[in-house]
RNA sequence: ACGACUGUAGCUCAGUUGGUUAGAGCGCCACCUUGACAUGGUGGAGGUCGGUGGUUCGAAUCCACUCAGUCGUACCA
């Protein structure tokens, strides 16, 4: 083996063998217990971020873990179509050969998608599978496969049938870039700096004008009505008036409505019911007509004056005020602060549109899903975040699912030349159903479904649904869902939804909600922020003029190139190193604790990439000695347990019902300290360094050394099984090499994989073994500070002497004698009766017992008496608030007694160490 | 405006039902090329747990208020 790990010499090597050897695949369950987990859809068009790799680590962890436990286990991956963003991709494309989706028509369009997606659909599961990922990928699914689409269908035509999917005229979302409608979901309102133009409407009647503001003048020509408050003094006498619609002509009404606010601005609001939600609502209540005054690019229709039509409409705002001006019937404008909604993915200005489109009525299927949650059915973890999901939940609007793109589910709605609508599996299904000859021409919908629709159907659909197929069976409802806060209403609270309609079951017994990884500077990461880092460039590591060139090319906005090529070349000066997979997940799993932030610091990866190489090096260490050496597994053959064997494997049982108890609770950054601290503190800082004693003994007996050798191997073994779920790729390698040793057989047992998960055995855990251990630990601490402090070379053999020692100590010191000596690098240790006897000693003090290294010769006076003069002030301190505490009645009385009688021995202690301490500094000080 | 979350060492974060001397990693200081590992070892410094008040014998932990930050929802045209 290497002195050091090189996962790239290990990675592809494990992870081709895994997924050849079909290890993937859900093995019969030998719990009888079922698990499983949906991938939540990637997009194809994606490739894989920081956040992927963060949420696939801690599904890998949470597989590899149940399949170890031996229940049998499907990780189900697969991709969303992801139609807006796809069909943007296509275009984008085309539009670089100087072509438009109409050159080639929808079906062409749609082949070249498909195409496409074969070439480049496939880079992320690519790159999971590079970040050791283990779903089965022999049952890899996409929501525009058959199966899929099927399902689709089905659900369509069952809610429809049921009037829970409708059609409708509705003012919706429109996109004017991509021509679709979007959901509320997809659009985003920032502050926007805009201006409030007050503009005079005069009244019909000649006897004088209105005043009303709008940040939006163009829509004027839309205009139905004038608002007021009907509580209002200064317009009552007008309500009922009409005004004239300047730059139109047209007389509207001025009508009351106390959504209007007095105060804000002149107390008069124009009313445009096809352009603005909130006069949309108006509208309705007073029975406005809805005029639209655009058209799909958002420029003016010919329901304008002349002059407007066909401007788009910005520039018919400038128009507008323009003419307004010239009329002097603008009074004012104001500079104002607003909220403008952008397309999430065109991030153009959202128009409020009025639009046929198809609709889910999602009241009726929103209460079971509530109660699905209240009754805890579906248990959010964190549980706060059912709080997010209710409050969605209760606020619902019917959902527009019909989106004017090609790229998608198309709608299956025919309609006849009279426009009647049918809705069916297929055509012929619907001719049959409604008796249509064939000489009824029908024409399909030309809409498509909006993407989350078929995903919410996930859990269920790639499972065979609507065929009763036994994994539906078996791995319906999912075990649990992974995935982020910021998809709760999107794909969440959609899926509760659609599941329980459809299967009567939950998706999910449990829905993990992890947080968001920013970049080091807490900052979200984003492709325009220039502060994106690539998993894999984490894994491989990349040179620095590689980074800049990647995060400056193929920017929205190159302007900032500059700016992002000064900022990486400052935060990583010598590029990025290669830490590894495994370093990696051991990062993500550390920093999956329960906040909404995750901020990805470089340094954690480096620690954890030192972290496998310690584990590496302890391996090496293990198979040194152990190799070619008997290492205990002949169970007739005597072997003895050193204190150091028994204390690491009552050690590993605590950990090992550790680890179990964060899994389950899905702390994933409490399990990987856990094994941490085992693997660094406990089994390489102590327990490595104990068995050198033994194993370099020519003393020792072959027991002990079986013994040791044993335990050395075992507890490695173990400890490698609990790390694989996280560390898959390092614990495969070394559990090759080790396992053997430990009495596995590797010709059948071929893999860590499948081997079963450690489980704890109390009857291991040895409290007086840790009890003695401890000690131990205690006296070469002492000695090792003494040294430290008193500038006592590490390679210079001392002498020492003990002296008030109890039985305990007495016993433990006899047992000890060898850990001590080559721990703490002592020449001699020798016990006296008193302090009397004791030459001029530094003193450290374990308990009552005193361990003394004599300074003649080495120890400098001024220095010892400084450090104990330290150790006294703190216990001082000490004392001092424990008598506080012991000193008051109420505590005395009100204390439960365990508790005060632990106080009250730390006093004892404290003053016992006091006394000697003291004793001490006056010895030394006389000196 | 409402709601949620966060505030603990220079930095990133743990801290279970109130009872520890408030922990870890990184960074920092000193010493050590000892035979698994310098991607290492040994020792050390560093915190009035955002603030105020309360409940309690006892608060980082519970309550109220407050400050700062983040996010979500709703917004006045």
């Amino acid at each position: 083996m290497d002195k050091h790990f090189d996962p790239q010499s290990i990675e592809n090597k494990w992870y081709q063998t895994w997924e050849n050897r079909g290890y993937f695949k859900p093995a019969p369950s030998q719990t009888g217990n079922h698990y499983s987990i949906m991938i939540p859809p990637p997009n194809v068009t994606g490739s894989l971020h920081m956040g992927h790799a963060f949420q696939d680590t801690i599904m890998d962890t949470l597989t590899r873990y149940h399949r170890m436990l031996g229940d049998e286990t499907l990780w189900q991956p697969g991709s969303d179509h992801a139609g807006i963003a796809t069909q943007m991709v296509v275009e984008r494309q085309l539009a670089a050969k100087g072509l438009s989706k109409h050159d080639l028509g929808r079906e062409a369009f749609i082949d070249k998608v498909w195409e496409w997606k074969q070439t480049s659909g496939g880079q992320i599961t690519q790159q999971l599978r590079r970040l050791g990922m283990s779903p089965d990928w022999s049952r890899e699914r996409f929501t525009m496969d058959d199966g899929l689409s099927n399902a689709v269908r089905e659900v369509f035509v069952q809610l429809y049938e049921q009037d829970l999917i409708y059609r409708g005229k509705r003012l919706v979302n429109w996109d004017p870039v991509l021509h679709t409608a979007v959901s509320d979901l997809e659009v985003a309102s920032e502050e926007e700096m805009g201006s409030l133009w007050h503009m005079r409407y005069p009244l019909s009647d000649g006897s004088g004008h209105l005043v009303v503001a709008t940040t939006r003048p163009e829509t004027l020509f839309g205009d139905q009505a004038v608002a007021v408050h009907p509580d209002d003094e200064r317009y009552q006498s007008l309500i009922g008036k009409t005004v004239t619609l300047p730059l139109v002509g047209r007389e509207i009404p001025i009508i009351a409505d106390d959504y209007v606010e007095k105060d804000f601005g002149s107390g008069c609001v124009k009313i445009t019911p096809a352009h603005d939600f909130n006069d949309y609502e108006m509208g309705k209540r007073h029975n406005l007509p809805m005029l639209n005054v655009m058209t799909i690019d958002a420029a003016m229709n010919d329901e304008v004056p002349e002059k407007y039509q066909g401007m788009d409409r910005f520039e018919a705002r400038q128009a507008a005020i323009k003419d307004l001006e010239a009329l002097d019937l603008l009074e004012k404008i104001e500079p104002h602060k607003l909220m403008v909604p952008r397309g999430d993915r065109s991030h153009a200005v959202i128009e409020p549109f009025l639009t046929d489109q198809w609709y889910v009525a999602v009241e009726e299927l929103a209460k079971p899903a509530i109660d699905a949650v209240k009754n805890g059915d579906i248990e959010f973890v964190p549980k706060n975040w059912k709080n997010t999901y209710f409050e969605w939940m209760n606020n619902l609007q019917d959902w527009c699912i019909s989106r004017q793109i090609w790229w998608g589910h198309r709608i299956p709605a025919w309609y006849d030349d009279e426009g009647r609508v049918y809705v069916g599996r297929t055509k012929a299904e619907v001719r049959a159903n409604h008796q249509l000859a064939s000489s009824v021409t029908l024409n399909q919908d030309e809409d498509v479904l909006d993407t989350w629709f078929s995903s919410a159907l996930w859990t269920f659909s790639t499972l065979g649904w609507p065929e009763k197929t036994p994994e539906l069976e078996k791995f319906h409802p999912s075990s649990v869902l992974v995935t982020g806060f910021d998809i709760i209403f999107f794909w969440v609270a959609r899926m509760i939804m659609m599941t329980l309609k459809f299967t009567g079951e939950v998706p999910f017994k449990q829905v993990y909600v992890h947080g968001l990884v920013r970049d080091a500077e807490g900052q979200k990461m984003s492709k325009s922020k220039g502060n994106v880092l690539d998993p894999i460039d984490l894994i491989d590591g990349i040179d620095l003029e590689s980074l800049v060139q990647k995060r400056t090319t193929g920017m929205m906005q190159p302007e900032k190139a500059a700016k992002i090529e000064k900022a990486t070349r400052r935060q990583f000066t010598d590029g990025i190193e290669a830490y590894g997979t495994d370093a990696l997940r051991f990062t993500f799993a550390s920093l999956a604790s329960t906040g909404r932030d995750i901020q990805f610091d470089l340094n954690r990866c480096e620690g954890y990439r030192n972290f496998c190489n310690k584990l590496w090096n302890a391996t090496r260490y293990v198979l040194m000695n152990t190799e070619g050496e008997d290492t205990g597994l002949d169970e007739t053959q005597p072997i003895t347990l050193s204190l150091a064997d028994t204390w690491i494997t009552s050690r590993l049982q605590t950990v090992t019902q550790q680890i179990h108890k964060h899994f389950e609770h899905y702390r994933f950054d409490l399990a990987a300290n856990a094994l941490y601290e085992f693997t660094w503190n406990e089994y390489c800082d102590w327990y490595l360094e104990l068995s050198k004693p033994i194993l370099q003994s020519e003393t020792a007996t072959d027991a002990e050394k079986s013994g040791t050798r044993r335990t050395l191997v075992r507890v490695l073994e173990s400890l490698l099984r609990l790390l694989h779920p996280i560390t898959p790729f390092i614990t495969e390698e070394a559990w090759q090499a080790v396992a053997p040793l430990a009495g596995v057989d590797t010709q059948s047992q071929r893999t860590i994989m499948t081997q079963p998960y450690p489980l704890t055995n109390e009857a291991l855990i040895d409290e007086s073994a840790e009890a003695e251990l401890e000690w131990v630990k205690q006296v070469i601490m002492g000695i090792r500070r003494i040294r430290s402090e008193m500038n006592i070379a590490p390679s210079k053999p001392l002498p020492v002497l003990m002296a008030q020692m109890n039985q305990n100590d007495q016993a433990w010191l006899k047992n000890n004698q060898v850990f001590l000596k080559k721990l703490a690098r002592l020449e001699s240790i020798d016990v006296i009766a008193t302090d009397a006897e004791a030459p001029d000693s530094a003193v450290a003090l374990v308990g009552e017992m005193k361990v003394l290294i004599p300074m003649a010769g080495l120890i400098d006076k001024e220095a010892e008496l400084s450090r104990l003069d330290k150790d006294i002030q703190k216990l001082n301190k000490e004392l001092a608030r424990l008598n506080g505490k012991l000193n008051n009645e109420g505590f005395v009385s009100k204390a439960p007694e365990a508790v005060v009688k632990k106080e009250q021995q730390k006093r004892h202690d404290a003053e016992s160490a006091l006394k000697n301490l003291k004793d001490q500094y006056a010895k030394i000080e006389q000196m």
